[in-house]
DNA sequence: GTCTATATTCCGATAGAC
DNA sequence: GTCTATCGGAATATAGAC
């Protein structure tokens, strides 16, 4: 019971945080939309923070999970595209998570923790070794690697994170699984072919 | 005079509204930021909305400037890697209009009319169409234009709207113009350098 | 654990003196 | 045109009955 209200609110709350921020989402809201008289929410939580704190752990807890398909002993390639396969999915199966965690973001990142970013930070340098030693393996093109994530990273979260513009661009009312299968195939075949090291490496 | 305080407010306006939404901001902030008395913004604005359309309405202007570059009789490569350039530099020296922006798509973009969409709509058709010429030309390969420039979209907005995660990844206090530059290079040698004709246009 | 009623603070907007 | 003072309503959070 404690559990199925916690999520129902958590549930709720991600949406609005999502779409309004911290500062813009209202406590009544998050109550009304998780079923619930407001003061139940402050039964489960002390304040609209921890609310949003809660929240914020969830999503980070996602965010290396895809990497794991970046192994040295991988081809570069076939562990490439994984990865952006699965952040796209991940992107599409949990909107909500994804918006607003682009939103804090954009706020400056206000309630991140030292520690989240470390951890964030810590995965992200681990496998841009790897990559390192693909390129100097001759198994990939010269990158720098963490230009290389973040073209990933803005690729794959954009379709969800501004579906009003990719609709709009689409021109869909709403994105299905088959334009994800064209988004992830449109990165595939453009960010990572670049990439594939070719007969003469230094034409322009 | 006039002018003078209506751009003092709508430079501090959009600052705000970037980082925390239109409900998230708060008049007395903006007024505050713009070195005014709140009941100043109610002389010049007659709602808060107001000035938020206001803002709206100047970053819409902006949008297609960097669309010029992309004509039929350009070499494409060359249309492209300059679009990058000037869309990287428009959100590095706009970076408040460009988070602005970001923030109202993933709130649902609730303030853009449907004039605005539809311009920017009828804007990018027009170029996809020169994207699919060059693409039956043969001078580049296969692409979805729409994908096309919802990656080179996402890619150049990254850096300055997600500049906190950007500046953990590169491990700097904030991008310097070289960091511009070496993002302008991943992305023409990734995202564009796939797009290069090959000698065999099919291979994996 | 649940919910109504309310305390307290804060916000958007305005009145009106200068 | 500028600014102080303030109104009415709304927001966060709590008290306390059930």
């Amino acid at each position: 019971m404690r559990q199925r209200n916690e999520k129902a609110i958590l549930r709720a709350a991600t949406t609005l945080f999502a779409k309004k921020g911290f500062d813009g989402t209202r406590a009544t809201e998050i109550a009304e939309r998780a079923g619930l008289p407001k003061a139940n929410l402050y039964y489960y939580f002390n304040t609209k923070e921890e609310i949003y704190r809660a929240a914020i752990r969830h999503l980070i807890a996602g965010w290396d999970k895809a990497l794991r398909h970046i192994r040295a002993d991988a081809d570069p390639f076939e562990a490439l595209e994984a990865y952006v396969r699965e952040k796209l999915d991940y992107a599409r199966k949990n909107a909500d998570e994804s918006r607003m965690f682009a939103n804090e973001i954009i706020s400056g990142a206000p309630f991140l923790s030292r520690a989240d970013r470390k951890h964030m930070h810590d995965i992200t340098l681990e496998k841009t070794l790897i990559i390192e030693q693909w390129v100097a393996e001759g198994r990939m093109r010269p990158v720098n690697p963490r230009h290389l994530f973040i073209v990933l990273w803005s690729t794959t979260q954009f379709y969800t994170n501004f579906e009003k513009i990719t609709c709009d661009t689409l021109e869909k009312p709403r994105l299905s699984p088959s334009d994800y299968e064209d988004a992830a195939r449109t990165i595939v075949e453009t960010v990572l072919r670049g990439l594939r090291p070719g007969k003469a490496s230094s034409d322009p």
